[in-house]
Parts: C-alpha cells; structure tokens; sequence
DNA sequence: AATGAATGAGTGTTCATTCAT
DNA sequence: CATGAATGAACACTCATTCAT
C-alpha cells in the first residue's frame, strides 16, 4: 500500500537528513510513489512528521511497558529500560535527535504543540516507572520528571557520542550510563 | 559597528528561531542594517553560524577555567561545574540547544566539520578535568569522554526541561543534576 | 505545452540579451509561465542553455546531411555549405553569435563542457566533409579542423557585418564569403 | 601609480575571465588596491572596460601602421598584417573575444555605442588598407569593409582554435590562413 | 486511490556603486 | 588621492503545496 511506503520512506530520510532537509520530492522518491499521493495520504509534511513520531513514541512505550511486565528487581528493571532505549537511540539515532530536539523549527504550530505533548506524554511515562519504583520501596524519591527529562537526554547524549566514536563499543555505553542512572535512582540498602 | 550589530541580532534569531528558520534577511532586519552588509563581514550564513559558536564555546571554556582555578576539593569543583553549566545554559539556552544539536543539519560541511571539532574540542576539555581528578584520586576512572558527553547532554537536559516547567525550581534543579553526577564521578572513600 | 513555451522564450531571450543578461525570470515572464516551471522542466539556467545549443546544432547538422545528400561537384557542394550557413546565421543570427562565442561565460563546468564537445563535433563534421571532398581529389589537403573553424568564423564574421550593414546584399555576402573559401579549398586543375 | 596598476589588473582579468565573470572587487584585489580607489579614477566598470578597449585598438592600429610603413610588396604586406593578428591576438585571445563578441552585453547603452563605434573604425582602417592595395593595383576589388570583417572574423577563429589545439603549431596556424586570405585578396597576375 | 505538471513565495548570495573620512 | 564600510537591487534556485485528470 502507498501509505505504508511513504511511511517507511520518511522515516528512513527523517532520520538520515533530519526534518529540514528532507523534501516532499525525496520521499515521494524512495516511496516510489508519485508527489501527489504524499497530499492524498497526509495533510502536508508537518502531519507526515507528526504520524512518524506518534508510531516512534508508541513503539517505545509498548517495548518498555512489555519490559516491565516481567517480574524483576528493581535495578534489573532500570538496567533493561536503560537498555531498551539504548537499543531504539542506537537504531534510530538520527530520529530520536530530531524528536528530542528539532522540534522547535518549521512545523506548524498546532502540530508542534501535539508532538511536545506526546513528548511530555512520554517523559511522564518513564516518570511514573521510577515514582513506582520509589512506592514499591526500590527507588530514591525525586522530581520524577526531571530525572525521566535528565535520565533520557543523558542516554540520548551517550548514545550520540558513541555512534559518532563506534571504537567505544557497547559495554563500555551501558556501563557508563549505568554508572550515572543506578545510584543516582537506586535506594541504597 | 555594524559587525556587532549583526552577531548580536544573529545570536538572537538563531536562539529563537533554529539555524534553519532564520533567514538572512531577519537578521539584517534586526540588525538594522542592509542585507548586503552581512556579506561584507561574514562569507555567508554558515560563517556567521560559526562564529557564534566559535565565541559560544570560548566563552565557555573561560568560564570553567576560571571556576577550575580555585582550590577546592574535588566535589565541590564538580558541583562549581555543573553550577556554571547550569547557569549558563538557563542564560542561553535556546542557543546551547543549537549548538549542541542542530549541528546535523544543512551547513557547507566544511564549516560543519569546524564546529564538529569545536564540539569535540570542549568536551575534550570537559573530559581532561575528570581525567585529572582521577589521577588526583579524587574521582573516578570513566572513559573520560564519553563520560563528559553523557553529562553535558544531561545537565542540558534537565536545563531545558526546567526551563520549560518553571515550577522546578533552581535548587531541584541542581539537586537532582547533582545525584547523577557526583555519585557517578567521585571516588568512594 | 509549458516546456515548449519555455524553449521558444529562451530562444528568443539568449538571442537577444545574450546568456548572462537573459534571466530566468525574464523566461518566465516571456513564456508566461511561472518561475518553478522552468526548474520543473530543466535543472537549472545551464541545462535549458544547453538544451537550446544542442537542438541547434542537431538542426544544422541534419539540414547540412540533407544538402550533401545530392549528388553535386565539389564546388557545387562547397558553395551550398555556405548558402546553408549564411542562411541559418541570418536567421539566427544571434543565437548562432551566442553558440560560437559567449560559451566561455558563467556556466557550470560540466555543461560547458558538453557544450563545447557539441561544438566540437560539429566542427568535426565539417572538417569530415572537407576531408572526403580532398580523398575524391575534388579539395585541396589542409588542416581540416582548423581550416573548418576558420571558416565558419570568417562566415560567422561576414554575415553579422551583413546583419549590421543591411545595405550589403546577400548576392555580395555569398559573393565575398566564397572569394575567401572556394580558392583556399577547391583543388586547381 | 594607482591608475596604471588598475588599468593593468583589468586587462589581466577581463582577457582571463571575460567582461561579466570579473569583478570590480577582483580588479580592485589584483592591483592592489582599494574598491573606492576604482571609482575614483574611472566612473565605472563600463568606463574602466572602455578605456582597455581604446588602449588595445589604439595599440593595434599602430603597430599595423608601422608594418605597412615598410616598403613591400602587397603579399608581404598582407602576410605580414596576419602574422600581427595572428601574435595579438593569440597573446590576448580572450580579451580579442570579448571585444569582438560579447560586446552586446551588460554595458551601459552609451559605452556600448562608444565601443561598436571604435570597433567600426578599425575595421574601416583594415579595409582602407585593403582599397589602397586595389588602388595599388596589387590587390583585388572588393567590398573592403565586408572582406575585412571577414578576414578578421577568420583569423580571430582560427587562432582561437588553434589556441584550444595547441598541436596545431604556429606554421601550420599561418599556412591556413594564408591559404584563405591571400588568394582571395592578391591580384592574379 | 493516485498522478505529475504547475505554482510562487521565499532563500542565500553577488556585485556595481556610493560616500563619509 | 585614496579608502573601505555599507548598500540594495538583482539573481539563480528550492520546495511545500495545489489541482485537473
């Protein structure tokens, strides 16, 4: 179906190019699909992003929520949400970077809007996983969503740094986000 | 001068606005000067760009140094560190947020590739003071840069997020930063 | 159709302006159509430039082939290269002044280059039949690149002299054009 | 002096690059000296490519009036006419183009007329050479403007060839036009 | 459901020229 | 005599969007 080529189109040059320099014209290309069918489908390239980010969002939370379905310790519990995203900021690096910060540029303002609550959505998501943590006794009290805010741009950072320095290898990335998210979340005994 | 008129009203537009949404003419405009005139003094878009970042970083790294000068032990000079960060980031925030990420986008790569090296020019810099506070014995062994990496993209994090919820508060905003970090960094005695 | 409309404006306009005083908003304006339509159509100002040069080469090639066709003395033939020559310049004057001199100008180095290969080749025609006639002992050997250069440079020359003195005559054109060229190619006997 | 040294740059260049790909900037750079310097001294770009203009005709038209003031027969006479060409207009072949091509460019209505004008007068002064030799009895009848305009037309062409070949060789270069011009000039005795 | 020709406002850049010093 | 900072009109080109088919 044309839709779901563009989708996967759009979602391959967004996070390849980033938001502004991918064109209508270079999704209709690797969508093999003609310009106009892009407007059929969507309102525009705003609406087209915001799809993207909505099925990106909804994706993780589903992978976490499964992640957290499992009965685990708490640090096991942190350790593999660190290692989800890990995961997903690998995959889609460019993507996530976009989402997390490119937003602020030229998409109309109502679609921004909703694309920052899905954000917001989401940082409240992974907020509420630690104030659980801290009702069940496991974690530290905090300012939830701060630390969600703080806990995932510091993955996102790590992550970048990593893809740009691939000798860094994986285990050295989790151990040093470990390093910086378990004791700062995890109740000392 | 007209030169500082420009990088003035530059700085400006590209922290509201994003590399991309600023476009030659509102700079001129805001500068009150003719278009033309942002051509006399810089060679084009990508240069002004460079240069404030240039000035950005510089002004910057002076700042820690500074701060770094003092004799203090290790914890407190972490904590100076992020203190500066934190107000600096809060002071320009839109525009660390360009720097630090918006990079990718659409800039003559050779002038991406300067403000690239830049980039990684300071958080070298951030790196080598936790490389010698480990071989001061104050702190621990990290890979130093990917260490820097993770918490300037933390710190920035939180930042935004504080800026954006201004209920937090500048104390949480240090507290929560600080659990991160300290436990993170400092040498357990 | 609109790519017509812009072939037959161009045409008209880099026969008048010359390449760099014709801009594609003039195009435009004179194909009344809209300024994206032309980079719909062709990728930039060289591409239709180059366009409009190889079309008319290919004209003037193939109106040439067709009066060699005929079964002729060599200087029959001769004379009637020129009458074709002297006619297509008076009709084109221009565009054929444009073709053989402007092409130094501010193109993009890679369709200057097919440019100057079309002219290339079409010199190289030329010089083939003067090759041909001297083989059938009808011309004299010469330089036969060269010598079809300078001929239609000296052909070229003539007729905007023609052009500018209207005064002139076509009977004295052709005369003085083949007082130069009969005797320097024609075989005495 | 400033004025000679501008004089000096703007030939360089405008044979290097042509009338329209040479700035004032790069004039201005090329003789070391100030931008305002230029319009101190000439009113303007079309002024400054006027007065080069006059200079080279000025310079052209004595030098071929020295080689005709040398007694000689009317073969020598004309031979030697191509040879100075010939050297001219190879040393300058660019700036030889321009004057006699792409004059009909960007230049201000009244230059331009100033410009055609003088380059009617050397033609009229190539074709009063030719009438004395008819008057001679040396050199056939002809209409001299028009065989002057081809003739200059053939050699500017062919040296222009040779100079894109530069296999071609000077003699080669020499026989060839020779082989056009003097019989078509030269009295059959 | 899909197309692709056509649009036009907007962009970064160039450059001959001016003018206060 | 000479400067160089400042100008602004002109330019080639981009691209999200529209619409008749």
């Amino acid at each position: 179906m044309s839709r779901n080529k563009i989708v996967d189109a759009a979602i391959k040059l967004f996070s390849e190019l980033g938001y502004h320099r991918t064109s209508m014209d270079d999704i209709a290309k690797e969508a093999n699909v003609a310009k106009g069918t892009l407007y059929y489908h969507f309102s525009g390239k705003g609406e087209l992003f915001e799809t993207i980010v909505n099925d990106g969002f909804a994706m993780l939370t589903e992978k976490i929520r499964q992640e957290l379905a499992e009965d685990a310790p708490a640090d096991r519990q942190i350790e593999s949400i660190v290692r989800r995203h890990v995961e997903l900021f690998l995959q889609y690096s460019e993507l996530v970077h976009i989402i997390s910060n490119e937003i602020t540029n030229g998409i109309e303002p109502d679609i921004l809007e909703r694309i920052v609550r899905r954000k917001r959505d989401y940082i409240a998501f992974v907020a509420d996983v630690l104030r659980r943590g801290h009702e069940d006794g496991e974690l530290n009290e905090l300012p939830y969503e701060l630390a969600a805010s703080a806990m995932l741009g510091l993955i996102e950072s790590a992550v970048l740094h990593a893809v740009r320095h691939p000798e860094t290898g994986t285990d050295k990335l989790h151990a040093t986000i470990n390093a910086f998210v378990l004791p700062a979340l995890l109740r000392k005994k």
